[in-house]
DNA sequence: TTGCATTATTCATAATTATTCATAATTATT
DNA sequence: AATAATTATGAATAATTATGAATAATGCAA
């Protein structure tokens, strides 16, 4: 159940700026999982969930580090590398990639369970693929 | 005042496990400088320092390390741009590269802080991105 | 300088979040 | 299976944090 809850959080909070942990909550009642604020207060705490004002001044809550929950599929085609995740996970793995700054990366695109990476111009993408793979494999 | 205190704040949090505003506003009047609660709490939301559970299990304060780029840069690989923009802005601009409705470019496709737009066959993405870049400067 | 505009700060309070305490649910142990 | 031990949750509430409104400070052009 806590389990199942707290990729939930993890994926909405990455996928819509969730500004409270009330506007938290009625988004996941409506997706079938009701909770109180105290449970979710307690989630957001142990998934390294924090509030931070975004661009727009107002407040977000954004996961912090790895928490990634497991390693996904990649391919590299042209100057491109594709990478599947789980459904709704793909903007939390860019977010990542990004985070990085690596000059191998150009940057990062995310879909809902997809990221494309840009490779830099004259680098190999299979081996920026590789290098990629290992970092983020820890 | 303002810049003075809110290094302060940053050396603080760095320093000592601050847990509370309250505490972080008692440890600078020790150090001579007195403000309330309520500025403490637009420093820290100036400067994305965030609330998260340290290894204790208990709440610290905590600066957000690696600031994104700010100011949109854009780069060429192979047939793609690559533009970063701030955070929930991409969207936005990959529509207005849309409505430019340029020769020189396929199409966008946006993520969250990510506009990929396709040069089109034939062209240099480089030259184009120079392009795209002067017209949007305004 | 003086007056106007902008920014910073405080005070008071609303809004939000963390925690305590009581149970329920789950998991391990005999 | 029954019981003990652990873990998760909800309700209520304490504690903390964010914000609106008023006021003070700061910069700046004339």
């Amino acid at each position: 159940m806590k389990k199942i809850r707290q990729r939930q959080v993890l994926q909405l909070v990455t996928a819509e700026a969730i500004r409270s942990q009330e506007q938290l909550r009625s988004h996941l009642a409506r997706k079938g999982c009701k909770v109180t604020q105290a449970t979710l207060s307690r989630d957001l705490k142990d998934l390294k969930i924090v509030k931070v004002s975004d661009s727009t001044g107002s407040y977000r809550y954004q996961a912090l580090e790895g928490t990634r929950p497991e390693t996904p599929r990649s391919t590299a085609s042209g100057n491109l590398i594709v990478i599947r995740t789980k459904q709704g996970l793909a903007a939390a793995l860019a977010y990542e990639i990004d985070a990085l700054d690596l000059d191998e990366i150009s940057g990062t695109v995310a879909g809902e369970d997809t990221v494309l990476a840009v490779v830099a111009e004259g680098q190999q993408a299979v081996e920026v693929e590789h290098k990629l793979w290992n970092i983020l494999k820890t």
